[in-house]
DNA sequence: AGGTCCGTGCGGGGAATCCCTGAGATCGCC
DNA sequence: GGCGATCTCAGGGATTCCCCGCACGGACCT
């Protein structure tokens, strides 16, 4: 039985080049999404072996896809593909649950390897990404929370990435006034008083980039 | 005679899926490039028929490689591919000599009929990238660096520091609705309408840090 | 069971914004 | 002198921002 692999990446000319890549190699590419919530979506419905998300998607972070994907489809697994390669979000993405962590650039034996490692139950790091595991360990595991619910981060992100309050409800489903609401809350939890603060704490947070 | 191509992407994995397509097209991959200066020494010794290049190579910029690569090898036509769609790169990009200039959140076939048309003598640019290009004519062709005026310049860090417009004004003693004007004419001018943008701007710009 | 946060949802209302118009003054340049 | 660009200021309408309040449900504690 292949494994059965679901993409999410918003660029939709990667996914292709992926996929082609993939059914080269003998595996199953059941879906493609090409927006966090399309990928909740459907992992939700076709509970694949692996996913493979973009960290840096817009509108849902990876690391909330991540921990969606895996509270509505816990038997797959999820490898998290990202073009930074000197950051420390492999410990935000093990910690959110992943079970792989790749570099785009990195080789496309290097994926195909991560997805047999993980499909058997082992967890796959690239090599580069190794110093900031140790330097979390060695620094102790007190996690510094985000003060941020799911639902504010998801909200400042989108306000970050230039988002009116209408859009954002309308992408939410929720009316302009809740989305609003949460607007406000960000804005307490982290004393910020304007947009343009929001902006700055958002790209410092490795939300968004600038 | 099949068309000779170049990829420089610093992703090897999108790299490789690119090709992947590339040759099941029935397209010559001729070499690939990690980076801007790999890509001009590769361009200038195999001069391809087509070198498709990345923007946003660490490195060496996307537009500078495009120079070097048509100075080097002029026969060679050059495809930029670009992931930010609301941009006015299209401008850069053509001015620096591109004959194609493709979203990665188009599809693969949108990328053939680029490579195609380019490879007849014609331009290919995304259908979504058109405006800032009227735009720039519109406003007459021939500005080279920053569009905004010092004032301009002045207000939107202010702006992007977090100031309100009535603090803009007071620190700049105009009246608000000078501020205003000057806000107004620096979105108008950058094609920008919030905010967001307008931080994210000033970041990219260096005019201020996250 | 009761109490208390917290997250999420919605509304009112005042302040600030975005976007358009128009207009006078100054400066540099052909 | 004429032309264009910049800087200055103003009015007004539509929209958005931002703070206030309120309600519901779930989680957690006692």
């Amino acid at each position: 039985m292949p494994t059965r692999i679901l993409i999410a990446d918003d660029h939709r000319m990667y996914r292709e080049g992926l996929r082609a890549l993939l059914i080269g190699d003998d595996l199953e590419v059941v879906a493609e999404a090409s927006d966090g919530r399309e990928a909740i979506r459907l992992a939700t419905r076709l509970k694949p072996d692996i996913a493979l998300v973009d960290i840096s998607m817009s509108g849902l972070n990876g690391l909330d896809v991540t921990r969606e994907v895996l509270c509505a489809s816990p038997r797959s697994r999820v490898i998290v593909l990202t073009m930074h390669k000197d950051d420390a979000y492999v410990v935000d993405a093990l910690r959110a649950g992943a079970s792989g962590y790749v570099l785009k650039s990195q080789g496309f034996a290097e994926l195909v390897q991560a997805i047999r490692e993980v499909a058997r139950g082992e967890v796959y790091v690239a090599k580069e990404c190794w110093r900031p595991l140790v330097e979390a360990c060695q620094s102790g595991g007190d996690q510094i929370h985000d003060p941020l619910s799911r639902r504010e981060r998801e909200v400042l992100q989108l306000i970050a990435e230039g988002k009116t309050t209408k859009e954002i409800a309308g992408a939410l489903n929720i009316s302009v006034k809740t989305a609003e609401s949460h607007r406000g809350r960000v804005m307490a939890k982290l004393d910020i008083h304007d947009t343009a603060s929001l902006v700055r704490y958002a790209i410092r947070s490795r939300m968004i980039e600038a």
